[in-house]
RNA sequence: GGGCGGUUAGCUCAGUUGGUUAGAGCGUCUCGUUUACACCGAGAAGGUCACGGGUUCGAAUCCCCUACCGCCCACCA
């Protein structure tokens, strides 16, 4: 047996072996009309920036999956790719700029895309880069991007689909707007934010009679510039007689109804609700329900608009300051009380999102819902762990339209045309006059076709029709209802069949002090320096080793460590199989014979192993995996039955050796080392298949990776 | 406000359908320089399984309550 280096050493073993892996093809799946293939569709990183330690984990896992499966002889494809992640990424370069004394008007909009386009080259290599780094067997050969020349085809293929359908829709109506971001956002694109916050109650007089009030509470009184109504409920008592009377906006003296509506609670504030359709989410839905007049008060600035009277241009918090303050000279501002509250806030630039009147595109979700619906309570499609099947199909019941199009720069344009006030929606231009939408898809938008765009939809390809559906789609629990429903219902669609069986939601990687492991924060530890620090393998297995039930993961370095001297026990382990070997080499097929009780036992042990190993694996028992494998190979294999064969195969040798027990010992140890590494190998591939390519099995694959799997 | 998850050794966590002395890694302590590995071996200490109650012959495990932590969803202005 060839010898093994004293000690392991990651760094010199990793890249060459990663090379000779690519270079051979086997990444490749090949197809087999008999066989049925196993597929994922890689969840597309960002190209935002760097990796993280999520997806060191979540990329660890497919690949755990991927390895097992094309080791069972199944064709394997997993495939590849990155999201252009329109804000997301535009936001970045936006604050690159900033750094050099930009701003994006500045560059114009040409220059501006050009310079994401850098952007993204420059992340798109760095991310695959850091993918093969940590030893992801993706087939790189399909590498995507879902602004890619075919994926864009697809996108505006899927546009033009549902605009066929009746599904798609132009529609004003109140949407999320980042005021800084200047675009629409998706309710999905928002969270919220603990804010003090103050309630303030303001007096309404009724018209003709200035001096009967009707007070109602708000938190946002500058939006009353906007009202158009007072709503109280209907049952409530005290102001059943007031109900249909007209009151007089102050600051304004426009006249607005009183109305009764349910939304409104009688026990909150004032009772009495202020109604600005054009400003407040639930305002806009009582005005639509009384057919109230709306006005749009702050713009996409925001700012205050012309009907704001002289606080016509004011920004939308000097507003408030001096609507207070009116307010309070012309003793209208009954009281203040403190009300901490959640406000709405942009997911990317956290500018408070100012809810207004727009012209956006929507997708009616009402009939897409009902299908995805289906196929999760049917049970088509799983949840690993189970409870997110109840979660996603109480989120779909209640769900709203999606706005989908984005006033950004970075993204597919809508294939929307105009000609003076004709529209229409065309993959291409319809011709000369016609003037394109400026609008952007939601990025969103292109993502939920990952399953099959990515296999050349809307082509007839050989591809779509032989890895079509995916096998299994694994991801972090925060984008289920961006992603993994949005990919159920487009699949249901475009493929008139679900995109994947199965998701598994891996855990969300946190420091460990719980918190979000966030670069910005600096509490991100990056993979790649573990990678550095402990090797590619040991990051895999320490990450695989702490996925365990939990949803969360407290990422602990001690892990890796452990991780790291358990490689170097199977280096070593390895090395002493090799100096009892000597240049032993077995023919034939590879055999176990048990002579001993040690032999008896190790061979129990091993089959008892590879038999629970297996399940935990094909249920993502990953931890427990990890730890059995661990336990078997440290405890059992090299504290006990490798100490054995010190006595089986005795040093130095007695005068007369027992040579078919020494023979056959021998045999044993290549036989549990090998499989073991069998095992192993798609926890920790580079390790393993460094110390496979030294064993002297005559005949034995070019690969470890395309060894035969042991069940 | 609704829903979900967590709380087990000093630290990070396992514990599958309730069943003998509750496990692992790290850390700590004792001993050990043997033909791989000191990133090693042999062994030890260390836990009223968050709190309180209930079901049961038997509960870390099932049920209820409380506390703290976290996540998701949501229009109480």
């Amino acid at each position: 047996m060839k010898e093994l280096a004293k000690a392991y050493n990651p760094k010199e073993v990793e890249e060459k072996i990663y090379q000779a892996w690519e270079v051979s093809g086997f990444f490749s799946p090949k197809i087999d009309e008999k066989k049925k293939p196993f597929v994922i569709a890689i969840p597309p990183p960002n190209v935002t920036g760097e990796l993280h330690m999520g997806h060191a984990l979540n990329n660890s896992i497919q690949d755990v999956l991927i390895r097992r499966k094309r080791m069972q002889g199944v064709p394997t494809l997993w495939i590849p790719g990155t999201d252009h992640a329109g804000i997301a990424t535009q936001f970045k370069v936006e604050q690159k700029l900033q750094k050099e004394g930009l701003n994006k008007f500045d560059l114009g909009k040409e220059k501006f895309i050009e310079k994401v386009w850098e952007w993204k080259d420059e992340f798109e290599a760095t991310i695959l880069g850091q993918l093969k780094k940590i030893g992801c067997s993706c087939d790189w050969s399909r590498t995507r991007f879902t602004m890619d020349e075919g994926y864009s085809k697809a996108v505006l293929e899927a546009f033009q689909n549902y605009w066929d359908k009746g599904y798609i829709y132009q529609g004003e109506r109140i949407i999320n707007w980042c005021p800084s971001c200047k675009t629409s956002l998706s309710d999905l694109e928002t969270e919220y934010q603990e804010d003090e916050g103050h309630l303030w109650y303001i007096k309404y007089p009724l018209a003709g009679d200035k001096n009967s009030f009707i007070t109602v509470a708000t938190t946002r009184p500058e939006t009353m510039l906007g009202d158009t109504a007072v709503a109280v409920n209907p049952k409530d008592d005290r102001y059943t007689n007031l109900v249909g009377k007209m009151l007089v906006l102050p600051l304004i003296d426009r006249e607005i109804p009183l109305i009764a509506d349910d939304a409104v609670e009688k026990d909150f504030g004032a009772g009495a609700l202020k109604v600005t359709p054009g400003s407040d989410m639930v305002d806009w839905d009582i005005g639509q329900r009384h057919k109230l007049e709306v006005i749009k008060i702050i713009d996409e600035d925001g700012k205050i608009t012309k009907d704001g009277g002289k606080y016509a241009g004011l920004d939308r918090f000097e507003a408030r300051k001096k609507v207070l303050e009116d307010l309070e000279s012309q003793g209208l501002l009954e009281k203040i009380e403190d009300l901490p509250h959640n406000i709405s806030v942009c997911y990317r630039c956290a500018t408070h999102v100012e809810p207004l009147i727009s012209k956006q595109w929507f997708v009616k979700m009402s009939e897409l819902a009902k299908s995805t619906i289906e196929v999760l309570e049917k049970g088509d499609v799983t949840f690993t762990p189970s409870n997110w099947t109840k979660v996603s199909i109480d989120w779909l019941k209640d769900i709203k339209d999606w706005c989908i199009s984005r006033q950004i720069w970075w993204g597919h344009r809508l294939p929307v045309w105009t000609k003076d006030t004709e529209t229409k929606v065309s993959v291409e231009s319809p011709g000369d006059g016609w003037v394109q939408s400026e609008d952007v898809l939601d990025t969103w938008f292109s993502s939920a076709l990952w399953p099959f765009a990515t296999l050349g939809w809307p082509e007839k390809t050989k591809d779509l029709e032989y890895f079509y559906p995916n096998s299994v789609n694994i991801t972090d629990r925060g984008i289920i209802n961006l992603w993994e429903m949005r990919m159920i219902f487009s699949g249901l669609e475009f493929m008139k069949e679900i995109p994947f069986k199965e998701i598994y939601i891996n855990p969300t990687v946190f420091n460990k002090e719980g918190k979000r492991m966030s670069k910005s924060l600096g509490t991100g530890i990056d993979p790649l320096e573990m990678v550095d620090k402990y090797g590619a393998d040991a990051l895999r297995f320490g990450l695989l080793y702490q996925t365990t039930g939990t949803p969360d993961l407290k990422f602990a370095e001690d892990t890796l460590q452990m991780a790291k001297t358990f490689m170097n026990k199977i280096w070593n382990a390895s090395r002493f199989v090799s100096m009892k070997l000597g240049d032993y080499e077995q023919i034939g097929e590879l055999k176990f014979t048990e002579n001993t009780e040690a032999d008896k036992e190790i061979k129990k042990q091993f089959e008892a192993v590879a038999k629970s190993y297996n399940e935990n694996l094909e249920r993502y028992r990953f931890g427990q995996a990890a730890e059995e494998i661990y336990h078997f190979f440290w405890h059992q294999f090299c504290d006990v039955y490798i100490e054995k064969t010190k006595e089986q195969i005795p040093y130095p040798l007695p005068e007369n050796p027992d040579e078919k027990l020494i023979k056959e010992t021998k045999d044993n140890l290549l036989y549990i080392l090998k499989n073991s590494l069998v095992l192993l190998h798609p926890m920790i591939p580079f390790i393993t298949e460094e110390i496979y390519q030294t064993l002297p099995i005559e005949g034995k694959k070019e690969f470890l990776m395309v060894e035969e799997w042991v069940s």
